[in-house]
RNA sequence: GUGGGUGUAGCUCAACUGGUUAGAGUGCCGGGUUGUGGCCCCGGAGGUUGAGGGUUCAAGUCCCUUCACUCACCCCA
């Protein structure tokens, strides 16, 4: 039979691989947690319409890259590309703008796109979002930066290069975009082709073109940042400010663009060289429109999301230092020994031992070498002789030593293994502090 | 969607210009005297060489088609 395997760009992590994610998923929820930002959990498909006016309809996400979908009926549904419409979607929904006057919010989970995989672009990928909606203090915009860094610092990750750019806002943009595209206009003889295609559809984008020959181009262009509205302006001066106050290094970016539509103002990117082509770990930044677009009331927001699977690629240590290792395996000699080693198992994991045995009946050679295999801290041997004699051997694997375990029950002998491994487990200064 | 690169054992890779039964390391299973792991030694299992077609006395190797992976463009986390 052929064999039916994994579509093009959705990737298995496998369990050797999990180790990583946990550990991400932990750092940044304990990193949430002292910041106040609460869980959220959405659905998956939402209908077409939210993506459609959230993200942009002349994005590419929404032109090209959705997975959209006829349900029975007659809506039109699509597996989420990003999260900040569905979180916003929910927050209107469920009234959380009545709950407190700035409400925090992140959520994890996976996002999809139809776009070519390539390193470290995949259909199915995941995302960390984090929203602060309601109040558009430039400090928010600061301590949401802050917080990010000081996440992706404490998960070890290095050499990372932070840009920031302010966007500006509805008023201070119309009259840019004309001034940009006026600018373009005189120069199309020497744009690419998509970039010939940009100055129809957003000529902001024009910025992130890789072409040299557009580059030279952008040196003289308008900038945004040089036509901010004066409030604007002081905004983003008090986000560099604090960010400055808070030692968080970073580079203005003036060319930087977001591709989703609904950027206003604070813009950032977090970058990594090791990462290739597609470098970006995080990107986010203000959108205080967004949530009047949705139908919901005119209060800002700003947020990010964390590329997940870019995180993990960046972190400096194995897969093996995240593996879990048992504390006990049950080597079992005989018939009636391995019918104790079964019980005991079960008995010992009740009690909150980490416990492997083997089920085939294999020489104590090979259970050895098994245990070993699996990194487990102990051994204990026993065989149908040690059953009758009431009497097994619990080898440490690291010392080699071995100790005397006298048997009488099953739950008897869970309860004293139990309380020997934990006995060793303690900490040297808790240990003297409990002997008392 | 467009280009380049690559598909051989579970994994990482060999196989001169086409030439016997496609090899090695690692992993897996077993053994090295009776019941003790890591190191060493020996043995074993495991491949339709991604798939389909073609050229040839002969194809892992050459040609065509197709699929997958991968990198880049594009785009973004």
């Amino acid at each position: 039979m052929a064999q039916v395997t994994s579509i093009r760009g959705f990737k298995d992590i496998v369990p050797d691989e999990v180790g990583k994610w946990h550990y991400v998923e932990a750092g940044a929820r304990s990193v949430f947690s002292l910041f106040g930002i609460r869980e959220i959990r959405i659905p998956i498909l939402e209908k077409t319409e939210l993506f459609v006016r959230g993200i942009g309809e002349t994005t590419d996400i929404v032109e090209k890259e959705m997975y959209t979908f006829k349900d029975r009926g007659e809506d039109l549904l699509t597996l989420r590309p990003e999260a900040t419409a569905s979180v916003l979607r929910a927050f209107i929904e469920h009234h959380l703008y009545e709950t407190d006057p700035l409400v925090k919010l992140f959520t994890i989970g996976p996002m999809f796109r139809r776009e070519r995989p390539q390193k470290g672009r995949f259909r199915q990928f995941h995302q960390i979002n984090v929203e602060y909606i309601g109040q558009d203090d430039p400090r928010i915009d600061a301590e949401l930066i802050f917080m990010l860094m000081y996440l992706l610092q404490s998960l070890g990750l290095e050499s990372l290069n932070l840009e920031i750019n302010s966007l500006g806002c509805a008023q201070c943009r119309k009259p840019y975009r004309p001034e940009l595209v006026a600018y373009l206009r005189n120069h199309d003889g020497e744009l690419c082709q998509d970039c010939l295609r940009r100055l129809e559809t957003n000529p902001l984008r024009i910025f992130d073109c890789k072409a040299e020959s557009c580059q030279k181009i952008l040196v003289d262009a308008p900038v945004m940042l040089d036509t901010l509205c004066h409030s604007c302006r002081h905004h983003f001066d008090t986000v560099q400010q604090y960010l400055g106050e808070l030692s968080i290094h970073f580079t203005l970016n003036t060319r930087m663009v977001r591709g989703l539509d609904y950027y206003t103002k604070t813009a950032f990117e977090v970058t990594a060289q090791s990462l290739g082509a597609q470098n970006a770990v995080t990107g986010g930044g203000r959108y205080d429109g967004l949530l009047k677009l949705l139908g919901g009331p005119d209060m800002p927001g700003v947020g990010f999301a964390i590329g997940v699977e870019r995180l993990i690629s960046m972190i400096p240590r194995s897969n093996e230092d995240f593996i879990e290792h048992p504390d006990i395996f049950i080597a079992a000699l005989g018939a009636r020994a391995q019918g104790y080693a079964f019980l005991l198992a079960q008995a010992l994991r009740r009690a909150g031992i980490k416990t492997e045995m083997d089920y085939s009946p294999r020489s104590l050679k090979g259970l050895m070498k098994r245990s070993d295999r699996l990194h487990c801290r102990y051994t204990l041997m026993v065989g149908d002789d040690e059953l009758d004699a009431k009497n097994a051997s619990l080898r440490n694997m690291a010392t080699k030593e071995q100790a005397a375990l006298h048997l009488s029950s099953v739950e008897e002998d869970a309860r004293s293994l139990a309380s020997m491994i934990n006995g060793n487990n303690r900490k040297p200064a808790d240990a003297s502090g409990e002997k008392g």
